[in-house]
DNA sequence: TGTTCAATTGAGCAAATGCTCAACTACGGC
DNA sequence: GCCGTAGTTGAGCATTTGCTCAATTGAACA
């Protein structure tokens, strides 16, 4: 097996976690869901990560961080009506679901798993504070401004 | 161990199920979990039901089955704004949203498991008739009847 | 009382899971 | 060439899971 630098590794486990947790769920996705992906030994997996929910709760604030950024970055050079536009159609694009599935998946088990829940949590707050950002920036371009907080809570409730 | 009528036990061991799936979650709730609550030996469980994704579809759609009939009995009796007013509010009233969850969760493992998809597909089918006969009802009412299906439709799809 | 049948048991198997640990090996610096 | 660090292995243990099956027991009826 050629070997890698720990970094890239680390960032190759999690990004295969990212995907068998896509396809069995975070109840079910397993740690050889992820070695059997990568040919890898079990031990290799436990040499990075103390434990599969350690592993699994990475995975998933990874998958956060890449959606967020990704509307980030898309929106940043956009005038305020078109970036929440483009919001709205990042939202209606999703083939199947795939992005939405796993926020459900994590909503719920973040009940039983506290490093999940933790990681949700945050996740939300970057959430509502990218919202926040849109919408002021679209209110004053318009003008207007007529409780640009409140309206990106409700944006946020929505999209719960 | 006292012994009951085949219809008894059978409703027993699906409402054990059903807090069993509220607790754990649906993937991870097991036959040990049911068998355990009733002080009960697991060849028991598998003489009612073939498999547990059998019981466990059957405790989800028992779940749907009470809670449809719940509101249905509530708003039955009740003028159309009243039984709006009264949806929302039982929706708000969710203590915890204890069975909230259990949609979310049905919904995210339906994706794995066709027995879970057909019932909750058929549950969704419920909600909707039961929505849009509100609906109808209050827009019958207050006279003036603005596409009362496509309220229910939007209505719907906001619960989901 | 005895017979019959459905309800019930529970040890146990096969499969899957998370994780450990002693051993192995590629590779950069000397 | 040699060595030491760090990446890597994989058999294997303990636990949990769904499910089977031969055996037991309660209750209804004659």
């Amino acid at each position: 097996m050629t070997r890698m630098s720990g970094e890239n590794r680390r960032k190759q486990i999690i990004e295969a976690a990212r995907e068998a947790i896509l396809e069995r769920g975070l109840a079910q996705a397993a740690t050889r869901d992820v070695t059997g992906k990568l040919g890898v030994g079990s031990g290799l997996l436990h040499h990075y990560f103390p434990s599969w929910l350690d592993l699994r709760a990475e995975a998933v604030r990874a998958a956060a961080v890449a959606e967020i950024s990704e509307v980030q970055m898309a929106t940043d050079e956009l005038p305020g009506r078109d970036a929440l536009e483009y919001l709205v159609a990042w939202i209606d694009d999703d083939e199947e679901m795939r992005h939405w599935r796993l926020w459900l998946n994590a909503l719920d088990e973040a009940h039983r798993d506290p490093l999940l829940a933790e990681v949700l949590s945050k996740t939300l707050v970057q959430w509502h504070d990218l919202l926040t950002a849109l919408v002021v920036k679209a209110a004053d371009e318009k003008g207007t401004c007529e409780d640009p907080k409140g309206a990106a809570w409700r944006l946020a409730a929505l999209m719960d």
